[in-house]
DNA sequence: AATAATTTTTAAGCTAGTCTAAAAATCTAT
DNA sequence: ATAGATTTTTAGACTAGCTTAAAAATTATT
């Protein structure tokens, strides 16, 4: 059984790869663990014969199929958890990320599979992202960072990219969460930001810093 | 912020004191954490200056304030996680004491408060045992166990003693639970077993080692 | 292609927690 | 009260994971 920091270290490996798509160099990995690249090495070195990844030294890291499906199983139950955090106690969604965490390492699959039962077998997680399902598979949707979208344009939030606790906590001032609708009022060239209709309330602007990290489904 | 296994050493003496009153020995702790005694020893040495407990070479261990409320936390959080995972996710009860287990170490306060709220503030776990509240404090029930009760009583099965996986099954297939309706129709002297009648059907005879760990409250 | 900057690895050592084997202390029974 | 049994502690060594400092390899720059 993979011990909790293995499993983080294989999680990190998956996430830079998935974000970099290529091989994780051990300098990401140690920043995304919060740790030296001395540990990483270290790590990688003794978890190399447990065949979650291919390594070579000074080359960096990527996972084999085994790694790919712990990965995902790891991320189904982070997500799961988070829904579970977010639609029954009450979380928002600043805050179910921590937590999960923590609760991701629980060994058991009946949990997990009873777990997605109660929830209902929901398709997403709280921030938008999509959750996989027993066998690994999960969802894609049509959707497209507010940031490219034209004057005119309408559609409903479905995610986010950044899940930074300060960044959600500005859109729950600005009231934009799952499902909120939206129309762009205007684009500004200048500095690319965006006058934005929230609710039918009166526009407001966004930066581009912002409407980079706003995933919107299209309305027809 | 105390390690898991500080919690489990914690929690054992925490058992085994409120078992025994007395002081935990440390045979007893090893047996109990499945570890051996030079682990235990050399364990509360270094927990020593914690401020958990005191120890005293070969007199054993006891816990203080702050261990008995750290103790009794665990406890509160093992509690509220099986009546989740038993009310709200259909786990049997001989299946929900494992994943407390690891579920108890979770760390987050409003977490296990808002669990509580979500489950309606139960006063007992899916065994009958009491669950303290935020404060510590549990509701304690009349209780008695079958085997003291006389031909004739009649009364609702609350709790159970032992936990045992073995044992918990072999009840479920007497289709005894908490809830269950039932009438002493006859003590046999000579091996202390019982006769029971269980929701009105005919009468099953019981070993005095099944009734000492079966709790009753009497009907009025 | 040589030097400089960066990244990665090695080396050595630390803490938490575990183990076995042996020594010391305590308890029990005569 | 002393011999034997039991319990507990000490000693030494192991694994997982972490750290810092220095060496080696790779990449970038001129």
């Amino acid at each position: 059984m993979a011990t909790q920091t293995e499993e983080d270290y294989i999680k990190a490996i998956f996430k830079i790869t998935e974000r970099n798509q290529g091989a994780a160099n051990t300098n990401a990995i140690a920043k995304y663990l919060n740790t030296s690249a001395a540990s990483v090495t270290d790590m990688l070195k003794r978890l190399s014969d447990k065949d979650y990844f291919h390594y070579e030294k000074y080359k960096g890291v990527y996972l084999t199929s085994k790694g790919i499906q712990m990965a995902t199983q790891l991320v189904r139950k982070h997500r799961l958890w988070e829904v579970f955090l977010a639609n029954k106690l009450n979380f928002s969604w600043e805050e179910v990320h921590d937590i999960a965490e923590q609760l991701e390492h629980i060994k058991s699959e009946t949990l997990i599979d009873k777990l997605d039962a109660f929830l209902g077998y929901p398709k997403y997680d709280p921030h938008g992202d999509p959750i996989p399902n027993a066998e690994g598979k999960f969802t894609l949707r049509n959707q497209y960072a507010l940031s490219t979208l034209s004057k005119g344009d309408k559609g409903i939030v479905v995610g986010v990219k950044e899940h930074d606790t300060a960044f959600l906590q500005y859109l729950n001032e600005l009231a934009i969460g799952l499902g909120t609708e939206v129309e762009v009022t205007d684009v500004i060239d200048f500095d690319h930001s965006i006058k934005l209709k929230i609710n039918d309330q009166s526009p407001i602007a966004l930066s581009h810093k912002v409407t980079k990290n706003i995933y919107i489904k299209m309305q027809a």
